[in-house]
DNA sequence: AATTTACTGGACTATACGGTCCCTAATACC
DNA sequence: GGTATTAGGGACCGTATAGTCCAGTAAATT
């Protein structure tokens, strides 16, 4: 071999993460990431090809970092089911009232003009259809729909992925955190009802 | 006077806004616009001055065309309360089924880069707290809600906002319309429990 | 019909974009 | 230690961007 790389992949596509995060993948310039991940144009090029090659390597980390964790807990039947969805909006509340005011990248993704790239859309979705499965699979542990269908029970992990979409990027927005935390744990009490 | 304009202002708008709304602030070139609206150069900055002047020009025209007439409609008592937003929910639903898959203005200026801009930012927020002040409004004529105090209604407003928003952002995606309206009606049926 | 007014079209500008290239630097192998 | 191999830095490239400018033109007023 030869002379080894002076940044660790993993550390630099996080920071680029982040970038796309708070602009989105348009809004996201080179100089932008060359900045933010702290390396020169040749290394990104040598690593990572292209803008866009990058961005799908940030996408695939959102999913190790955000999705895989968030499935993970809402599978746990340590906690019973609308606890554990509680936990996921409370989540996404408390980043809100801690200054994360970035949303969600899929949810910022879908809303923008990348989404109309056939790759892009596809990692997306895929990641967004997930956390609805894993919606459902709490709902088998939520009292009041014990005994409803696989057919409802998927039905409300669809409507309360609207909520979850809805929030975060509500959350954007400059609207008063006890805008956001009273919409999500109103949608949260509905369950019980 | 002198010569006069060859184009009527609000058309030209109303293209421009289409523009907007499919591919975003960010994603909207100036050829975009001249080639959507019919113009040249020219009479685009003669007439708005900027892109930007233009893309306030189209959200103010967003509001007249769509917000207001939700609001109207919400606030419309010869229906009952339940089925003013469920027409809400059903309307974003066949648009997505008609092949509108362009979801909402407000929704994708919120989730991108474009919100960061103050002016830009404010007009969007402002049609959205009015479209969750006319849910509100609709929820005085649900049964269910009938006995909730104004906080209880304003909450359940806010979460209809969010399960909306959330609606038509994953309208873009190329989800099933089955999908799209499965969880629209669920939303709806659990006002009603 | 002449004059005035202001809109139109498109050539033009400066800048910013994503991406390339190549020279230099640093390590591993022989 | 010399050589092969790869990474880093940054000058450079073509293109596309938002925005400007002005010559030509069409209507309204007289």
């Amino acid at each position: 071999m030869a002379r080894p790389r002076e940044f660790e992949i993993d550390e630099v596509v996080e920071r680029a993460m982040n970038v796309f995060w708070e602009h989105g993948y348009e809004g996201t310039s080179l100089p932008d990431l060359l900045e933010g991940m702290k390396i020169t144009r040749g290394s990104l090029y040598k690593a990572f090809g292209s803008k866009k090659a990058l961005f799908l390597k940030a996408l695939q980390l959102y999913d190790q970092k955000h999705v895989q964790p968030a499935e993970t807990m809402l599978a746990d039947r340590r906690l019973g089911g609308s606890q554990r969805l509680a936990k996921v909006f409370k989540g996404a509340v408390k980043a809100a009232k801690d200054g994360d005011r970035r949303g969600c990248l899929l949810c910022n993704t879908s809303a923008g003009a990348s989404a109309e790239d056939e790759e892009i859309a596809v990692r997306v979705n895929n990641q967004l259809d997930r956390l609805t499965n894993a919606f459902a699979e709490a709902l088998k542990d939520v009292p009041v729909m014990q005994d409803a269908s696989a057919a409802e029970r998927r039905a409300k992990a669809r409507s309360l992925t609207l909520s979850y979409v809805g929030l975060r990027v509500l959350a954007r927005g400059q609207k008063g955190i006890d805008v956001l935390r009273s919409a999500a744990n109103d949608t949260i009490a509905a369950l019980e009802r």
